[in-house]
DNA sequence: TAGATTGTTAATCGATTAACAATC
DNA sequence: TAGATTGTTAATCGATTAACAATC
């Protein structure tokens, strides 16, 4: 019998970030403290969810206090290892690409695009944020080379499977896949997804 | 007592777009049966969670056989009220407002951007897609005229929620928030997120 | 001290899975 | 008929909530 540790279960891994989100609002007010019951009224997640998935990693308020602001956005930094800023690769220099590189909302929060990669020799070369845009072909070189370990997909569905799978074998470990569709990668490989229009059809459902 | 309606759980109204989506790529191929092992098998989740997530709605299948790609499409169009298009406003003109305006992936999928609004000077009066760029002033007018009820918000997170507001005042019933932050609304207003960085930060909590 | 709020336990609630009869 | 696969039931698994002792 092996040891079974105990693992955080994924679906709390997904609320800390919104805790984290909060908590600097909360500290852009200058406050010092809040509380499980004002998180809850910001986010609309019961407090006591909010107790619970905290305790899966420490204990960080006080009774009868709160938490400290400053403090708890630094103990989920830790968690989430956001010490450090992750140097992100963005493939796919189209309008989508543009978009990414020239939001303001990665400083700050732990990420940084730090190379761009397209395939269209017409972009290739070009100054892109901080990067120049590079080949496709050079990506394992490059990748490999920077040591990142996050990615951004924002090609079109016809390319992004095999832009994955380049992308996994240059040693990146991390991929936020904005094509439409489902990616098979290796248990090692997080994979997290934005299509705008999966979210849209899920609201259409609730409309007469 | 009041009749305890069955209600299909929110959970799985969120998988069917995704069961549409790999539908529509098998009906490209030209395919004409599939089976909820091969569902199973493209979106990573469970035969008999789809089979089960299906029975919610009605028999779609046929023992033995499997399911009937284009007839299951329609079901899930029709259940998820995709069979007519939705008109979307978007609100906010920057970077990812063109980005969304240029994206492809609105089209066949229920939804298409029918009018733009943004409150610089600058843009307004600018054509954008098939829309011009109107004044967010104009909203409630033109909204209310169009008889819209989709949004999308593109807009920098400190003007997020007073557009919210807006729309909702304009008889908006669901909206797809690509701001930093939660909003608050009524009941009968559906909301979606998209927030890159809550992505990001969720996936570098399992990097080492 | 009185009031507030945490961290944690146990109960409840809900979702997923396994299994199989039905049947194409 | 034999094989395949659905739709559904019951069991299992896991997540959420309620409640409260501890304590600031």
């Amino acid at each position: 019998m092996t040891s079974t540790t105990k693992v955080v279960p994924d679906i709390v891994i997904g609320r800390l970030p919104l805790y984290l989100r909060a908590l600097t609002y909360l500290a852009e007010e200058s406050r010092e403290l809040t509380s499980s019951q004002e998180l809850s009224d910001r986010l609309g997640i019961s407090p006591a969810q909010i107790r619970k998935d905290l305790s899966h990693f420490g204990e960080f308020g006080k009774q009868g206090t709160g938490y400290n602001i400053l403090f708890l956005s630094q103990q989920l930094q830790r968690i989430l290892h956001l010490a450090e800023e992750w140097e992100v690769v963005l493939v796919g220099a189209g309008d989508l690409g543009h978009a990414l590189v020239h939001y303001g909302g990665f400083e700050g929060r732990g990420f940084r695009i730090a190379v761009v990669f397209d395939r269209d020799p017409q972009k290739i070369g070009k100054k892109l944020g901080e990067s120049e845009i590079f080949d496709v072909e050079a990506m394992p070189t490059i990748i490999k080379d920077m040591g990142i370990k996050v990615s951004i997909i924002a090609v079109p569905a016809s390319d992004a499977h095999t832009v994955a799978d380049t992308l996994i074998e240059s040693g990146v470990r991390a991929i936020l896949n904005y094509a439409p569709i489902t990616l098979s990668v290796p248990p090692h490989v997080q994979v997290q997804y934005i299509d705008p229009v999966i979210h849209l059809q899920r609201m259409t459902y609730y409309l007469a």
